[in-house]
DNA sequence: CCACTGACGAGTG
DNA sequence: GCACTCGCCAGTG
């Protein structure tokens, strides 16, 4: 069967280490979908409740949750599972990605 | 098919 | 750092 976008898109977030996290662009060239961060937010956001799929490493770019700014009870769940691997989380909902950034070979930022 | 939306990102001013 | 624009693509009505 063909590899849906979802299913890379989840693959590529399993791969995240415990007390890390990456972002929706990140994601999205490691599933092969360069370009496509959106994509990566839409499929996290069709995810079933209870998959095993840690879906709480995945922040955005500026290192801030996502979800933080939703009125949903899941930003709140992002950061308790975040703050229970040890990652940092300010009060504003930030994350330090130079600490805690994934950092591998194909999630490499372009160096600027 | 068209318009609009959305867990985003990068560029510009 | 903020506001705005454009690109990307699936889902919905």
């Amino acid at each position: 069967m063909s590899a849906t976008s979802y299913q890379r898109i989840y693959a590529a977030v399993r791969r995240i280490p415990r007390g890390r996290v990456s972002t929706y662009g990140t994601i999205a060239r490691v599933a092969g979908l360069a370009g496509q961060a959106r994509q990566v937010g839409y499929a996290l956001s069709a995810l079933p409740a209870g998959s095993k799929v840690p879906w709480h490493r995945v922040i955005n770019a500026h290192g801030r949750l996502s979800l933080e700014r939703s009125a949903s009870g899941a930003g709140i769940t992002q950061r308790l599972r975040l703050v229970g691997e040890g990652v940092v989380v300010d009060s504003a909902g930030r994350v330090s990605l130079d600490k805690f950034g994934w950092r591998t070979r194909e999630s490499q930022r372009r160096a600027r």
